[in-house]
DNA sequence: GCGACAG
DNA sequence: ATCTTGTCGC
């Protein structure tokens, strides 16, 4: 008895998550539908980030966050942080349902508000295609606020025959200069994402694949040009202001602000170098 | 027992 | 996701 809920999620659970899954799945458009068929761009103002970031020792308290660059200069035009309690646990291969009704509020939010700020394109951190089922959290939000989605992952998901194995870190050695990429093909042969050298000095590539109405080629060559550091400056800016969020309500609470000052640049611990491109 | 495990 | 310091280079 105690036994059971102790466990992870329940098997009648994971059975509707895979099976909502498979039902919105059929409705991802994995092409270009307007500005994406520019090959300049003319006509992308606004690029979009999501993030959700989680207060130490606390697997429910977190801060949601979305906000807006223009485009090309990817200044910040708008931010939206909000603490939330995250009920669903994370589960490999569903994290959707565990960060994804919040980031589906803060579009909706921003409907409400500002329209006219409202993103072209949404980088979210996580998968798209390249997933278990083919339906990652970037699909999701996709399908559910019909906005445009890339999915940008720091890790390899090892699926459908993906493996980062000594062959798949020989072929990230050869990356050479940011933009250079190679196709991540599944076992079906269906090409699944694209390893991304985002930059020139980044070690360790980013894993792009199509979330929403987006083709792949384009995903990846706009992933590239939103790239200031490594991570796309969309989702490095919404994880940037969600952990401070987090900080400053913290210190609102009572604990002492650690420092008054912006966190010192940290230096690059693994081959994550974030020099200026 | 061992390796995997988006965030 | 989060915990974390130093350190080399421009």
């Amino acid at each position: 008895m105690a036994r059971k809920a102790a466990r992870g999620p329940q098997e009648e659970t994971l059975s509707l998550w895979k099976r909502e899954q498979a039902r919105l799945k059929a409705l991802v458009v994995d092409r270009d539908t307007e500005w994406q068929r520019d090959p300049a761009f003319s006509g992308l103002q606004r690029v979009g980030g999501v993030d959700v970031s989680f207060v130490k020792d606390d697997s429910v308290s977190a801060c949601a966050s979305l906000v807006v660059l223009n485009y090309p200069e990817l200044e910040v035009v708008y931010e939206d942080c909000r603490m939330v309690s995250l009920t669903a646990p994370y589960v490999s291969g569903y994290l959707a349902f565990r960060e994804v009704p919040f980031l589906v509020d803060a579009v909706q939010r921003l409907q409400e508000k500002d329209p006219q700020l409202m993103p072209q394109v949404l980088f979210v951190d996580g998968n798209g295609v390249l997933h278990h089922r083919g339906f990652g959290v970037a699909c999701h939000l996709g399908v559910l606020t019909d906005v445009p989605c890339i999915g940008v992952a720091k890790k390899l998901l090892q699926v459908d025959g993906l493996e980062n194995d000594a062959a798949h870190r020989e072929k990230i050695r050869l990356l050479k200069a940011g933009g250079d990429s190679f196709p991540l093909m599944g076992g079906s042969g269906a090409v699944l994402g694209m390893a991304l050298k985002s930059h020139d000095h980044s070690t360790k590539p980013l894993y792009v694949s199509v979330g929403h109405k987006m083709s792949l080629e384009t995903a990846v060559r706009l992933t590239h040009s939103c790239c200031r550091f490594r991570i796309p400056e969309p989702v490095r800016q919404a994880d940037i202001r969600s952990r401070d969020y987090i900080r400053r309500t913290l210190a609102v609470q009572g604990a002492p602000v650690p420092s008054g000052k912006a966190q010192r640049p940290k230096a690059c611990p693994k081959g994550v170098s974030e020099e200026p491109a």
